[in-house]
RNA sequence: GCCGGAAUAGCUCAAUUGGUAGAGCAACUGACUUGUAAUCAGUAGGUUGUGGGUUCAAGUCCUAUUUCCGGCACCA
């Protein structure tokens, strides 16, 4: 999809179609006071303060209205340069326009602002020449948004629109909205019974269906798999700790906001873990280490519990019950390099798996400006720096850095990605902790026999499995690989009473295989249970009549083909089991 | 959490200004015996998310609440 902020042109002309928006709700909305109106990827927004008129969806074909009229009566955009002082003059009426020169550069003396017509706003520019610039346009939705971005102050209405050169673009641009729609995870999840919600069970808490516990199985052992080649040992710890662990961790004072609140047991106090750190800290700490035995990789497919803002969540991509595929590697300082590189090896050779390609990596560094926000170690904080950038541009990975976004105890590697409806996710991260080993008092025997605390690495590669589900399940647009397919092969007899005996002989020696194969064998035509084959997006349909009856073979197609093609049962037997040893379609 | 919207049969939706809930698909029963995206007929299915209220009368209006949706904020 476009990256309209990006595209010069486009933003230029987003900009002035903000403008635009603008002047048409000031005709409309004579009390409407602006904050500001800048360009995004997806077009452009303005923030708005309409005192006690709220919008509805019926008005904005109205302000769309106004703005056609205005782009048509093609009104010149000219700029206006002030002095600080005649800028404020000019706004003295309008708070928010008085705060946004306040908080204006003191070098800059200049002011620029853009009149059309009856209409001026502050602004660097540039802008189109004229209204008329503004043909192909088109207001998407509406929702509230706090004054400045913080959640403290007033919230504006904020409306979002954007606009194109010409028709066949912009039809194109909201043909691409509604495909979006369609692949949404919460969509397919219904449609092909991956997971369901319930009122009795609670918000951000969805329940897998044997489909969707189909695919998360198979992601399970997938990744447990790389994770033993790779020296991982992997634990099941519960989901419940007291709180005591957590005032030991830090998560009491830091992270409180978003758990659970606490349950008393008895004497206990516990609460639900909203990570697994903690315990496998305990894990570590349960036996004595040689330096020789760094690094120590222990994993867990670890159900947590966070209690997520309650408008946040969304589907299986936003939970407050999830499953992580966590581990923490316990690794000597000489070794953040090398474990880290592998880590990021990891991730990549699993979306290579995946055939990802439309990922960010961000690397989430210290503002050296405000030290004080993180954990107290210069040295510790430059080497792990540096290293993790030079193992990044050892490996060829294109990332950007996001300075001051590390976490108070270390820097870290998120990958983030985009999901068809919504702003970025995080999928996999590897987080640096130079702090909870010492926390836990957690040491290692160095070689001088002196004991050493180690640095843990969190890391998840599939984030969490809820989301990692939801995540693939757009991409494929619920076409999994066969591997991964909950249902891989569909056998459907031509005709029950002369084919269902083979059919059912097909069915049991698949089954025999390994393979996740239903039989069909209901009295409908063949039409109507290919038509159902196709909707429920199974890999493979099988179809067995009077020829393949007489010829003891199988005819199969591939969903999305129009092709079928007959073989052997032991070369069917082999493609798929090929298609599955290659992770194929 | 905040602003706004929504909730009707298993699913997708309909129901004039308030007048007592309807269709398609799915399910079930029967007929049909079929070669690649829907065979036909019939049956059953609902305290309209939940609790209050207004009214002669509420799916429709008011109110509380739960969940969902679009954003915002959050995501040490």
């Amino acid at each position: 999809m476009i990256n309209i902020k990006e595209n010069e042109k486009l933003n230029i002309l987003n900009h002035s179609c903000a403008h635009l928006l603008a002047h048409a709700l000031k005709h409309l909305y004579p009390n409407a006071k602006f904050w500001v109106g800048p360009v995004v990827e997806s077009g452009f927004y303005y923030d708005v303060d309409l005192g006690d008129q709220v919008l509805t969806e019926e008005d904005l074909p109205l302000i769309e209205k106004e703005m056609k009229k205005i782009a048509k009566s093609d009104k010149l955009i000219k700029r206006i340069e002030l002095s600080k002082e005649e800028a404020k003059e000019m706004f003295k009426d309008d708070l928010y326009k008085l705060d946004l020169i306040e908080r204006m550069d003191e070098e800059e003396t200049i002011i620029s602002a853009y009149k059309q017509d009856d209409f001026i706003d502050l602004c660097r520019g540039p802008h189109m020449p004229t209204t008329k610039s503004m043909k192909y346009f088109k207001l998407i939705k509406f929702s509230g948004a706090y004054w400045k971005g913080d959640a403290k102050n007033k919230m504006l209405q904020r409306i979002y629109g954007v606009c194109f050169e010409n028709e066949e673009d912009l039809n194109d641009y909201l043909n691409e909205l509604e495909e979006a729609k369609l692949r949404d995870h919460r969509k397919i999840g219904k449609d092909l019974s991956i997971f369901m919600s319930h009122d009795l069970v609670g918000k951000g808490m969805p329940l897998w269906l044997p489909n969707g516990a189909t695919i998360r199985k198979q992601l399970e052992n997938y990744i447990y798999e790389k994770e033993r080649n790779m020296g991982y040992y992997h634990v099941y710890t519960p989901c419940v700790g007291t709180v005591d662990l957590y005032k030991t961790s830090g998560h009491w004072d830091h992270y409180k906001e978003n758990m659970f609140p606490s349950m008393k047991v008895d004497e206990e106090e516990f609460v639900l873990r909203p990570m697994n750190c903690p315990h496998h800290m305990l894990v570590y700490g349960n036996e004595l280490h040689s330096y020789r035995d760094l690094p120590i990789r222990i994993g867990e497919f670890a159900t947590d519990f966070r209690y997520e803002a309650s408008g946040a969540v969304k589907g299986l991509e936003r939970v407050r019950c999830m499953c992580q595929n966590d581990a923490h590697l316990f690794v000597r300082p000489d070794q953040i390099g090398e474990e880290f590189k592998k880590v990021v090896s990891l991730i990549l050779d699993v979306y290579k798996d995946f055939g990802l390609k439309e990922y960010k990596f961000r690397l989430s560094l210290r503002d050296p400006e405000d030290k004080e926000k993180y954990f107290d170690d210069d040295d510790m904080w430059n080497e792990a720096e540096a290293k993790l950038r030079e193992v990044l541009n050892e490996l060829g990975v294109e990332y950007f850095e996001a300075i001051g976004e590390a976490a108070f105890y270390g820097p870290k590697l998120d990958v983030e990605v985009k999901p068809a409806v919504g702003p970025e996710v995080t999928l996999s991260t590897c987080q640096l902790d130079f702090l909870l080993p010492r926390k836990f008092e957690l040491t290692y025997v160095d070689s001088d026999g002196s004991k050493k605390t180690p640095v843990v690495l969190h890391r998840a590669i599939f984030g969490t499995f809820d989301r990692f589900t939801a995540f693939i399940l757009e991409e494929t647009k619920g076409v999994l690989p066969v591997w991964l397919a909950p249902i891989q092969l569909n056998v459907i007899p031509v005709n029950n009473q002369y084919h269902l005996e083979y059919a059912n002989e097909v069915f049991e020696e698949l089954k025999q295989n390994g393979f996740r194969v239903e039989l069909d064998d209901r009295e409908e035509k063949l039409g109507y249970k290919m038509r159902e084959s196709v909707m429920k997006k199974i890999p493979y349909s099988i179809i067995l009549g009077q020829k393949e009856v007489d010829n003891k073979n199988i005819s199969y197609r591939i969903h999305g083909s129009e092709e079928t093609i007959t073989v052997s049962k032991e070369d069917f037997i082999k493609l798929i089991n090929d298609k599955i040893k290659n992770r194929e379609v």
